[in-house]
DNA sequence: TCAGAGAATGTAAACGTTTACATCGGCGAA
DNA sequence: TTCGCCGATGTAAACGTTTACATTCTCTGA
């Protein structure tokens, strides 16, 4: 099959351990036998056998990705983030999704013993103590956008709560008193701040208690389609709506286009997320933008520092910030669409 | 750090090879003894080191997984596939996304040698004979959605061709006798497919040589924006487009709308892929369905198959059907969006 | 010329598994 | 009783690396 270090050594007239130290650039090799070994690895197409390896140095160049059961933009943005740091460095990325439960997570997460150097876990909706009951201690971790108790490992995620507040005020800025509030599911961490995030702006406006405000969603567009009845029908009607994402915000513009409400004539819509066709909407969608990309290569960046301090590393929690892009359906003027084009030079959507 | 098996072997009084027999259900052991083994590795937190394993079973029950340099839902659906299947097998996934150029893609493949049982590529821009040069001889690979060159390897892809023509010859069983194409990127696999659709379709719809009627795109949003102003500025005026995928056809809807230019009243327009949002614009979309997840699915249960049966294995080639869809974009009556929720139930969209 | 330093290279012992083979009982048949 | 068989278990040799240590070679300075 593939040729082992020995057979590259006879090859090249040296003994294994100084293939071994040519192509691992350690200790001293004259110029000319590292060419020699060098050319004799080439012709044999010669690879080192990982596990070999991992056996003998600890360690495997592959970090592992447990992810969520979620999907669309932000799960690809996310890996794509992750991976084009790890491919900087040298690593490579053990992925594993779709937990739904704790009994999947613990398996994959068993599985990845023995074969990854560190781990990024995204799983928005497992609390806290049930997570750090699960995670091998003393392996390098890095939290995505989890919900995190203490400083027991890093973390990294985004500003949420700021950024749904920034929704909340801007529309409070254009006139609005009642604003109502499309949840995301109950048992997920970003759904969960961006409800603190509305709760606190609306309460600092002086809007007072507005929980008969808030209609459940799950983040779908169908979602966001059945909360239009419900927010039209409340009285006195709002004349906003905050979305907890574009998703559920699309959902909500599709039902008033059909119903014939305006926007943001009669009722202003805002969502989160600001995903690439929010702009291409009509009307165009205003949101919070996050870059996810942004958030996953910065959590494999600080993952591997973590990896390269070893123990003299102290855990920390760090937070990214989201901004608000005003758009019509919140009632701002905007530009023509693809005069807004942040996405379009990096953007290639396969079918 | 983790406990060896050595270690174990110890705490439950017996040999190293009683408790491999044990742990991995192979030989004749005795019942107590079993239970004794399975209690010490338990309360050890034994988990064999993989590196080790594979060294010997030449088995590493991971499978490389190669993307393109794609994003949003196509990405993304693809792994959740791909990741359902191979965690069902008890496998597990090294992923490596944006291979933007062959010397990349040859680094992420070289790294994989040795780490995996088996790869799944999905290369829509890379050609056959390219493609073939650098894959690794003898080893199970599997081809998603590329350029194949005879049977050299497995392979599986999506109807394009039939998808894109279903969708021309809608167009003009509505009475549509000029209909635009929007097509993807040039060099890539599906938009070339999608074209070649197009123009059979058109070629046996006696619509003649159609090439005046086709605008270059690249698969986003803002393309399809621009390619609006093209369509609208061919005489004589065509009265429907087709884009190659429904990020280009949301782009043409926006600026329809923009220009007040009515859809399907003025001109129709169709899509490709039919994303989950294709349903909740306005008006809603016409498209082209076909699962990713599906695709993801069935390349892993194959090459997993290809790994049973080993030499004795015959590559084959799997084409999975595209399904029209059609909505009011097209100027059919479509029922309303969340009637035809065929993604609800299993969507679940992370903020 | 030679001692000795230090650079270059070789030798062999790990690393943690699996597995072919050896060993050891116990049991039924001769 | 003894032989042979078979089920249960132990022993040790791989697998392909890295690396501490040993060895050899090549200078330099006295």
């Amino acid at each position: 099959m593939s040729a082992t270090i020995r057979e590259v050594a006879r090859a090249a007239g040296v003994s294994v351990a100084t293939v071994s130290r040519v192509l691992n650039g350690k200790g001293p090799v004259r110029e000319v036998t590292g060419r020699r070994v060098r050319a004799a690895a080439e012709r044999l197409r010669y690879v080192p056998h990982v596990g070999a390896r991992s056996l003998i140095t600890r360690r495997t160049h592959a970090i592992g990705v447990l992810l969520p059961d979620l999907f669309g933009e932000f799960f690809s943005e996310a890996i794509r983030g992750i991976d084009r740091a790890a491919r900087a460095a040298g690593y490579q990325l053990l992925v594993s999704g779709s937990h739904g439960d704790r009994a999947q997570a613990q398996t994959a997460l068993r599985a990845m013993r023995g074969r990854v150097d560190g781990l990024v876990v995204m799983s928005p909706s497992v609390d806290g103590p049930t997570l750090s009951a699960n995670l091998p201690e003393g392996w390098p971790v890095m939290l995505l956008n989890c919900a995190v108790d203490g400083a027991a490992f890093d973390s990294i995620n985004i500003d949420n709560e700021g950024g749904a507040a920034a929704m909340v005020k801007h529309l409070a800025g254009l006139g609005h008193r009642r604003i109502a509030h499309v949840t995301g599911p109950a048992d997920n961490w970003d759904a969960k701040e961006r409800l603190r995030g509305y709760r606190r702006a609306v309460l600092s406006g002086g809007g007072g208690d507005a929980r008969e405000l808030e209609v459940p969603g799950d983040f779908t567009e169908e979602s966001g389609y059945r909360a239009a009845r419900l927010v039209l029908g409340m009285r006195p009607r709002p004349t906003a709506i905050f979305a907890a994402n574009d998703s559920m915000a699309i959902g909500l513009l599709c039902a008033f286009q059909e119903m014939g409400v305006r926007v943001p004539g009669d009722i202003a819509v805002g969502g989160f997320d600001d995903i690439p066709i929010a702009r291409f909407m009509t009307p165009p969608l205003s949101s919070v933008a996050v870059s996810i990309a942004a958030l996953g290569a910065r959590a494999m960046e600080r993952l591997l520092a973590a990896l390269r301090d070893g123990s003299r590393h102290v855990p920390c929690h760090e937070t990214l910030p989201a901004r608000l892009v005003a758009r019509r359906s919140s009632g701002s003027r905007s530009s023509k669409p693809p005069a807004s084009s942040r996405h379009a030079h990096k953007r290639r959507k396969d079918p």
